[in-house]
DNA sequence: CGCGTTGATGTAATCGATTCCACGAGGAGG
DNA sequence: CCTCCTCGTGGAATCGATTACATCAACGCG
């Protein structure tokens, strides 16, 4: 590999210049510069991005940390980043959680390690040591879509409140009564929230949620499967079940099937998190949208921000309900879909 | 952060001993192993990895550029991509080039420049001069899925000839005819082979591929549903439409649904690629199963092997039909769906 | 004309690790 | 007892950049 001292050689002048050059300072000699440049050109050198990280102290990279890549949500998010990033001159390294908090950790560690310049991340628990002594430590970081209480460190996120109370007042008017949730971890903020909005959202409408109708879930769809044919079993089933991410939602479905029943007509479904490929399932399913590619940009903003030493916001976008079939007919708001 | 040098104060030893004991090195007292491993665990030390790539000119990291992150096809290599490779010692960088060269470029560039042990790429193109010459400057590197003919490069991919043999068999028993097909981009590998595939078992069952019956797509959703509108404006439109990959065929549901007709009956659907909700898609999708998982895993291999000294092996493995309901009822082979 | 200022450049220190080399102590062998 | 190895250790060079500081020439101004 070409090296700055190869450059300085072949034009001339010592490798303070040749970085002067790179590096756009304003006292370098026309001349100087343009011998450089050529230099440079017909080399073909490129700057070791190591060695100058190692002497700035600084990587131009974040890492982000994601539950589960397998996730379409999680890899839009992904992308959005990533854009993002780059459009402010960052690069991303994306670390695979697989909602594992051991390999969470260990994603965490490796960036830390690399000198990552800020971390987004949306934990999987509860916060392991590692993690809240980088925060503690002064790491820039930024949590997405999920958060942990008590550490001083933005979040940036969906508020689905709004658009769960939407979707039960829909359940409600399409007749249902009995309404059962596949929950994520409790461990995670959208693992309770998510519940306790639900929770709240039928006590307004006079329903109850009792225990038996709160399916334990891990945001994969093996989970979701689980908890649906436990509902099943029931005595007296759920007529609804939603599902509190997409995953869990296809595994749901997957139960469904199995038993060779039909949505709506057996049982109804929805979903939080939407996801293209749900307006072509059998049947299109009703879900709640998050303004994905909002938040990750609206993240990255906050911790460059944060890096750069402006003051980073929270920011809490709201999601929306979109009705599909999945729920029984409904021909007032099912015009709505897309 | 705490460096090499906080260690050796504090256990009272050179930062030569230090490194000697984190790296294993066998002559260091008993002593004074204990004492650095003590100091290191007081001060929660970590090394610093970039002054170690420094000087050791390894980062321990692969770069992996894959053509669209948003496709699950893609996302589910990367996750086996970075499996291998972490169980290998490597982490892993992932590069979304959105099938665009120049962004596709732009990552190649970044990568190298960090100093990555070694690069996975999927090409977008038939092969920017960046690549090229990375991979003739002795870059160790791997296709997969993708490649660029011509260059001394192992690739690790799928053989889909058989099974788009089987496809075209099965269609053809259900009575169809006039099939038509979504390519992908002329400039990919994969774009121009599935149609050739697809050519040739259409001539052997006597059938002809006639050019108003190939569209051109770039493998997004967008272009499928472009295409498989103007198979539906013909005079005499296809009874199959075989999408070159699983977003295409998204984009294929799309525009059939836009119309109001229905698959299989108004026209027959089937894709390359099979992810997880062809299952659950109105109708289930028959397709063209990679083995992702092993290719992901084989292609880390060879990278590694490359890099650590070895001779790389390209890997061929052989995809296989998966027979649904969206070309037709089949009650013969309709047992064998997932 | 002399002095201070400005601009262009080079020398060398530095970032945090790894590793070659030199050195001293201790043990083995003649 | 002397020599030669081996082992444990520290000093210092090194990787490839950035940047503080020194130097020197040219220029402006009183």
């Amino acid at each position: 590999m070409t090296s700055i001292k190869d450059v300085a050689a072949e034009a001339g002048v010592s490798v303070a210049t040749v970085s002067r050059v790179l590096n756009e300072h304003p006292s370098v000699s026309e001349d100087a510069r343009a011998r450089v440049l050529a230099a440079v050109a017909s080399l073909g050198y490129r700057p070791n991005a190591v060695a100058r990280s190692l002497r700035t102290d600084q990587t131009h990279t974040l890492g982000l940390v994601i539950s589960d890549v397998l996730n379409p949500y999680f890899t839009e998010l992904a992308r959005s980043v990533e854009e993002e990033a780059r459009a402010l001159g960052y690069s991303v390294i994306i670390g695979n959680a697989d909602e594992r908090p051991e390999l969470q950790d260990h994603h965490v560690r490796t960036l830390l390690d690399r000198r990552i310049d800020g971390l987004l991340v949306s934990p999987t628990d509860g916060g392991s040591p590692l993690m809240l002594d980088a925060a503690r430590a002064g790491t820039p970081m930024v949590f997405v879509d999920r958060w942990i209480p008590g550490v001083d460190v933005p979040v940036v996120r969906a508020d689905g409140r709004g658009a769960v109370r939407d979707l039960v007042v829909h359940l409600y008017r399409l007749g249902h009564r009995r309404l059962a949730i596949i929950a994520g971890p409790a461990a995670t903020t959208t693992g309770q929230e998510r519940v306790e909005a639900f929770r709240e959202a039928l006590e307004e409408c006079g329903l109850d949620l009792p225990d038996q109708y709160i399916g334990q879930g891990d945001f994969q769809a093996a989970s979701g499967r689980r908890a649906t044919e436990r509902f099943l079993d029931l005595a007296e089933p759920p007529q609804v079940v939603f599902a509190a991410d997409n995953l869990m939602a296809l595994g749901a479905l997957d139960a469904v099937r199995a038993r060779g029943l039909r949505v709506p007509d057996d049982i109804a479904l929805a979903a939080f998190d939407d996801i293209r490929w749900f307006v072509h399932t059998d049947p299109p399913i009703t879900a709640i949208a998050q303004p994905t590619g909002e938040l990750g940009r609206a993240a990255v903003r906050a911790l460059v921000d944060r890096i750069e030493g402006r003051a980073p916001r929270s920011v809490t976008l709201p999601a929306r309900l979109v009705v599909r079939r999945s729920c029984g007919e409904n021909p007032a708001t099912n015009r709505s879909q897309s």
